[in-house]
DNA sequence: ATGCGATGTGAACGGCACTAACATAGCAGC
DNA sequence: GCTGCTATGTTAGTGCCGTTCACATCGCAT
């Protein structure tokens, strides 16, 4: 081992971050290997604990990175229906980032860029009211919360296969727009 | 090992997709060993192996029993409302049976139990209708597959307990009334 | 009664997450 | 510049995992 250049890394710690992704975007989540992403970056399997206390702990900086691109995603997007598609979107090409973004943690911390994604969307909801995009006669919390949880809710679905079927196989945008459609009468302009 | 009466198990099938859910209700799908079944069964860790292929075939017939409960509950439930409580109760009740269910196999197989349970949701879409509790302006199937979506969603979020702050920590039946409120206007009637 | 197929065993393989003891190097204070 | 502390790396090992293979046992049809 270590055939690099110098005894130590220099950047490890992101090193592994970015290896980490790149084996959930070939492989998913279930095949993740920590020892994998330690042959990556080039370094033995013990080196990842200098950095992470284990294996969850790394997934969890992967899924904290994963946060802020959502958030970055959602910002982009232009009205409601948009925002749903970038959701649906995220989930989509990113599959195995976004199930270690979701996965039941037992006692899972906060994240705060997922509070991020949430205010964005909170925020698009507010707006879609304003517009008359939506007519909603609930909370703006409790109707982006129930929106959040149909996108949420797409998004899984989307990625499991064998629901194609249920016409859940579509593009993201258009997924997006026809659900949110059909539950709030919302136009798909 | 083998400190059973006879050399032959008996129902050894049946007994190892027992042990697998009691793991499962236990521990969760991430902590699911496929030694710890056969251990529990009282059978060496080879044995599973002359009734499943390998440790996900196991996973998906317990997943299938999964999906029948799932539609007996589902099944049991009055109204659009109380479905959509059953639904979210069963995730909260079950959250590694749930997992193990809707985890993503790439190249996973229809289940014939999860189309019964659709066909469940979507039979109540269709009286919900028919009786004024909705008004949907989309095909009962779109209508049938976004509620689905936004029950799923809605679990799936509820099983995270980093989201609680959302309130989406309450109880199944309530979240489930508020969220179909708040998106179609239906009564809690 | 026999023998064949179904079902279970024990021992092995490689891979995994993780740990402990040790090696190297960057850097701060003298 | 030398010294030594601390951060960061390695090697070797532990125990569990999923899976396979050769072999043992038994139920049942002929």
């Amino acid at each position: 081992m270590a055939d690099r250049k110098t005894y130590h890394h220099g950047a490890l710690r992101q090193a592994l971050i970015d290896g980490a992704k790149e084996i959930l975007a070939e492989s998913g989540h279930e095949q993740f290997s920590l020892n994998e992403v330690a042959r990556r970056a080039g370094v033995s399997t013990a080196a990842p604990y200098r950095h992470f206390t284990n294996r969850d702990d790394l997934l969890s900086a992967v899924a904290e990175e994963g946060y802020r691109t959502l958030a970055d995603d959602l910002e982009k997007a232009t009205g409601l229906v948009g925002l749903g598609g970038a959701y649906v979107r995220f989930a989509h090409e990113h599959p195995g980032l976004f199930v270690t973004m979701f996965r039941s943690r037992p006692g899972g911390e906060a994240s705060a860029a997922g509070e991020a994604a949430f205010g964005t969307l909170l925020r698009a909801v507010v707006a879609a009211q304003e517009s008359g995009e939506i007519v909603s006669h609930a909370s703006p919390e409790l109707t982006a919360r129930s929106i959040w949880a149909t996108l949420h809710g797409l998004a899984v679905l989307h990625l499991q296969r064998p629901h194609e079927r249920y016409g859940l196989g579509g593009e993201p945008e258009e997924l997006a727009a026809t659900t949110l459609s059909a539950l709030l009468g919302v136009k798909p302009g």
